[in-house]
DNA sequence: ACAGCCATGTAACTTGTTACATGATTTT
DNA sequence: AAAATCATGTAACAAGTTACATGGCTGT
C-alpha cells in the first residue's frame, strides 16, 4: 500500500514516467541495498493510478523530446487522495510473527527441535545485525540521512527481535509442555441450545478512545 | 508465506478439515483479537497444498461421521517440505516503513505538516501501545504463554517505533533541508561509453559469512 | 414449515513478485 | 549488420482480503 502513495506523490511533485519515478523513489530511500522495488511493480502501479483516475498521461513531453515514454501528471482528485494519506497515521502492522507459529507448531507436533530452531534464528539475526550496522557505516550523514534513519530502524527491531529471541528461550521448558490446544470443534449448522456464539465474531468496531 | 506452512503442520500432526485447522491455528495464536485468519484463507490454502501435492483428501472421516467435509492428511511430500520449513530460518522483513516514506515524500513535496504528521503517527502509536499492555495483562501466563509472548514482541516493537520516532523528531530540521535528489534519468537504448551501469542491478549473491 | 445461525465454499480484487518479450540506441 | 544494454512493458502467479452464495442443522 506504500508504493502506491509513493509513487503518487513524487508525480504530484512534478510529472514523471515510470523509470524516473522508480530511480527518485530508490535514492530517496536508499535503493540498491534496503528498499528494492521492482521496475514491474511501478508500471503497474502507473496502470493502477491511471485507471483510478488518480493521475493521467500528461500530453507536454518536456521540450518535445522523450517520445515513446509515457508520462504521467496527478489529477485532482489525486491530489485529493494524496492529502488524505498524509492526514492519516500508519496502523502497525499485526504480529505475524513466522518464526513463532514455526516453533510452537515444531513444538507441538514434535517435529522439530525447539533448541535448534531458536540457535539458528539467532544466528540469521546476527547475521543480519552484523549487516545492517556495516551498511550504517558506509552512508554519509549529510546527504543520506533517509537511508541512515531506515537502517537504524531496522537495528532496533533486530535489537528487540534478538531479546525476545532470548524470553522465548528463558520460557521453553513451559512451552514445551503446552499441549496443543483442543478447542471446541462445532458440527455445521445452527448451534444447540446451550453452544455458545461464533468463533469468528463480526468485526467489533473499537471506538477510538481518544 | 506462513500460513500455509502452518496449515501444513497442523494436518500433519493429524488429519483435520478447514474449520479445525482454522479453529486451532487461532486459539494457537490468541486468534480473535491478535492474529485473525479468515476463513476464505484457510479453504484457499488448502486446496494450493492439494494442488501443490502436499495434502491429500482423507477418506477415513474418523468414525464415519462428518460427511461434507473435506478432511486432509499430509502426504510424504508435505513431511517432507515441512522439514525444509523447520530447518530453515525466518530472513527480516525488509524495511518498508509507509510512514517514513510519507513523511519523506510529504517533506519534499511541502504538501504536508511533517511535526503534524510525527504528531498523529505517535498518538497511534501510543494507543496501540495501550492496547497492547492491556490485552497483556489479561491473559493467563500458564495456559496463555504464546499469546503474551506475540504481545511482547509486539510491545517492544511498538517501544522501538516510538524511540525512532524521537530519533526523527531530533533530526527534523535536517531532513526538512534535504531536497528531492535529482538522480541521473537515462534514455533509453544502449548507454553512451562514459556512462555508468544499471541502477537495477542483477541479484548480487550474497555468500553468508559463516 | 420456517427462520436463524454458522461452516463451507467461490469469485473478484489487491499488492507485490518472477519471468519473459519488445524497443531504442549505441558500440563493435 | 550484429551484439550489447537497458528502459519499457506484459502475463502469470502468489498470498491475502472482501463480499457473497450455499448447505446443513437446530430451534420455534
Amino acid at each position: 500500500m506504500s508504493v502506491r502513495y509513493a509513487v503518487l506523490g513524487l508525480i504530484s511533485q512534478k510529472p514523471r514516467h515510470g523509470y524516473e519515478t522508480r530511480v527518485v523513489f530508490e535514492s530517496l530511500v536508499g535503493g540498491d541495498e534496503n528498499w528494492e522495488v521492482k521496475p514491474a511493480q511501478i508500471y503497474t502501479t502507473l496502470d493502477r493510478l491511471e485507471e483510478a483516475g488518480l493521475v493521467e498521461r500528461s500530453s507536454d513531453l518536456g521540450e518535445g523530446e522523450e517520445p515513446s515514454r509515457r508520462v504521467f501528471q496527478v489529477t485532482p482528485q489525486g491530489e485529493e487522495a494524496l492529502q488524505e494519506w498524509f492526514a492519516s497515521p500508519v496502523p502497525s502492522e499485526h504480529q505475524r510473527d513466522e518464526f513463532f507459529i514455526k516453533l510452537i507448531i515444531g513444538v507441538a507436533c514434535r517435529q522439530a527441535d525447539p533448541e535448534r530452531l531458536i540457535q539458528t534464528q539467532r544466528v540469521l539475526l546476527f547475521q543480519e545485525m552484523h549487516a545492517a550496522t556495516n551498511q550504517r557505516e558506509e552512508y554519509d550523514p549529510h546527504t543520506e540521512m533517509a537511508q541512515i534513519l531506515l537502517l537504524d530502524k531496522a537495528i532496533m527491531h533486530l535489537e528487540a527481535d534478538l531479546r525476545w529471541l532470548d524470553m522465548i528461550e528463558m520460557r521453553l521448558e513451559a512451552i514445551k509442555e503446552q499441549p496443543l490446544p483442543e478447542p471446541e470443534i462445532r458440527r455445521r449448522g445452527r448451534p444447540r441450545k446451550g453452544e455458545k456464539g461464533s468463533t469468528y465474531p463480526p468485526p467489533e468496531k473499537v471506538v477510538s478512545p481518544l
